[in-house]
DNA sequence: ATTATCCGCTTAAACGATTAATCTATAACT
DNA sequence: AGTTATAGATTAATCGTTTAAGCGGATAAT
């Protein structure tokens, strides 16, 4: 059991000082570059791991970012989680998670956890219509273009835009869009996305899952048989999980898929190309997201001077937002010409 | 903009030492509990929080625990993040994340990156049939109760059984195990439980979806129709995601389910709740992993003393292995008789 | 010959908290 | 009165790193 070498270990093998040794490792300062090898090869063979609490202590900066979800259990999470991880890595930052569980309160309470444990920097995907404030630390904000404060996130109106002129082409003009809550800009954006991308002609209908929950008292049947029965050839949904419900209710129900009527998702989520028929949904390039909010947040970290902030004092990445694309499984195809209707 | 206040700030204003003042936010050593109150309340009342750095520096812990995952886009991710995010955060630790991106070096990469951030401890999931080496830090793995070194996690093997003697209890007594990978400890413990459940009458067969991804190429069909025309009334999956896949495409080759055939699944995911039909599973008691896995590596951090370790090294805790809990739902039933077959 | 310039390294002061050891009144006891 | 406890503070060291400033001595410029 060798006792963890420190610099003053490293300085007392060499006879030089500290600040030597510091410098070699750093290659700051002025050094012989003779010596600055020699040490960086003895550090390395004695395994010599710098105090991140010292360092942090010294520079003011913990080398660590704050990631605060609305809800870890939302099957979204991993994707966004495995983006930043990796894209914060490579730029030599660690990840500190926060979850909200569900609840505003839940999430100021998640962010004073992660400013008290000293990160850099923080990623907030925010709950719906909560707004972050007392942050004294760069801020990144993911949620949809058109949340104020937005730093970058997928373009879900244009993904809406591409989902609706996708079924609008395959001849669909009577559609059901199922959506989840009223009340998310993102769900938002991407409603007014479908509608556009369907056009003026087409026949739109909308329901909320939250509604029918809260009126049926749990999670049962969105009854599409009747919108079926009313001509509706198609069902976007806003979400693949919302996609899954109305895919399995439709087949359990014995309509073929696609054949009698199409199903599509958003955010490819990972049973949509697992399951019969392939999920049709629409991709977000969360490694893209990841890299842009990670970059602008350690921008604002490293050169507070060159970095650029909205108004609401949030980070800005480069663009702040990056498009969809559309993934054609087999859960959709050509609507039902009308007269072969029953 | 005020300066971010310290000890030696509250130290200034009560015109006392900046010991005092520790003492008096800690509670620890001597100090009048009068001036220990007033101190707290100032504290309070202009935010002072304590550096994370300068503490850390201090006492050599970081209050940060590592959390290592075999790859984060497993769907079973938000489920342990969750809970252990969750008992972490109630004990007073921080969750630092690290993806092993699917191969032993990421994980090895992984569990450097984390030391060297300073984590106090680490909570690992194994890829399978790695060997969690050199780490000078206490340490809590969940795998599977026959996993050398398991901390604690779900009994798979109980849930198997479970699992097992369910379907038998249904009359099935041709059941088609479909499992993922046959180098999973855990998933090979599931087989082992369905087995014995199952019991010694019941004829069984196993596939593994990745031999066939393997052979095939693509994520294909399971070919499920032809066993079912061999007479087997039960597919039992080993997870969620497989079992989304036997349902989905036996519901579209028009079996019924479960009338014509049952199907079960493993771990209770999100999505298991949300299909048409409910897909009975075997749900593990994450919060209580959690908890259990935390607690463990807490305690030897903390009173490293007392703690217990298993031959390999590792934390251990009070059990090391929950129970899991059978959830029906509507993807399984009795089994067809035998007359009735066609 | 004098001054300026660099190089290569050392000195020493931070960063902010914790804590063992010490000091000083005051209270308590004989 | 003299001794001893004790409460309530202070002092000062320490954790490990970074970094501005300084210091000889050699070389170059004037």
């Amino acid at each position: 059991m060798k006792p963890k070498p420190k610099l003053t270990l490293l300085a007392e093998t060499f006879n030089v000082s500290v600040a030597t040794v510091s410098n070699a490792l750093s290659g700051k300062g002025r050094i012989s570059p003779d010596l600055a090898q020699r040490i960086r090869d003895k550090a390395r063979e004695i395994g010599y791991v710098p105090s991140s609490a010292g360092r942090a202590l010294r520079t003011g900066r913990s080398g660590v970012l704050g990631l605060v979800l609305p809800d870890i259990s939302n099957p979204l999470f991993p994707q966004i989680a495995q983006a930043i991880e990796q894209a914060a890595s490579t730029r030599g930052y660690g990840v500190l998670i926060g979850d909200a569980r569900g609840s505003s309160e839940g999430q100021s309470e998640a962010i004073s956890r992660l400013m008290e444990r000293g990160v850099d920097g923080m990623l907030v995907i925010p709950r719906r219509g909560t707004r972050v404030t007392d942050i004294r630390r760069p801020l990144a904000m993911i949620d949809s273009p058109s949340t104020p404060g937005n730093t970058v996130s997928a373009d879900h109106r244009d993904g809406g835009v591409k989902m609706g002129a996708y079924l609008a082409e395959l001849g669909h003009r009577h559609v059901l869009i199922v959506a989840m809550s009223s009340r998310s800009i993102v769900q938002a954006d991407r409603i007014e996305g479908v509608k556009q991308g369907l056009g003026e002609r087409a026949r739109v209908e909308l329901i909320f899952t939250d509604d029918i929950a809260e009126q049926d008292g749990s999670v049962g049947s969105l009854g599409l048989a009747d919108y079926i029965a009313r001509g509706v050839t198609a069902v976007a949904t806003l979400s693949d999980l919302t996609a899954l419900r109305a895919l399995t209710e439709l087949q359990g129900a014995g309509f073929s898929v696609p054949d009698r009527v199409s199903v599509t998702g958003f955010d490819d989520l990972i049973w949509s190309s697992a399951i019969t028929p392939g999920l049709t949904t629409m991709r977000a390039d969360m490694a893209e997201i990841g890299r842009l909010a990670v970059e602008a947040l350690v921008k604002s970290i490293e050169r507070p001077d060159q970095a650029e902030r909205t108004e609401s004092g949030t980070v800005k990445a480069k663009v702040d937002r990056v498009p969809m694309a559309l993934v054609i499984r087999s859960s959709s195809g050509e609507a039902r010409s009308a007269e072969t209707q029953p």
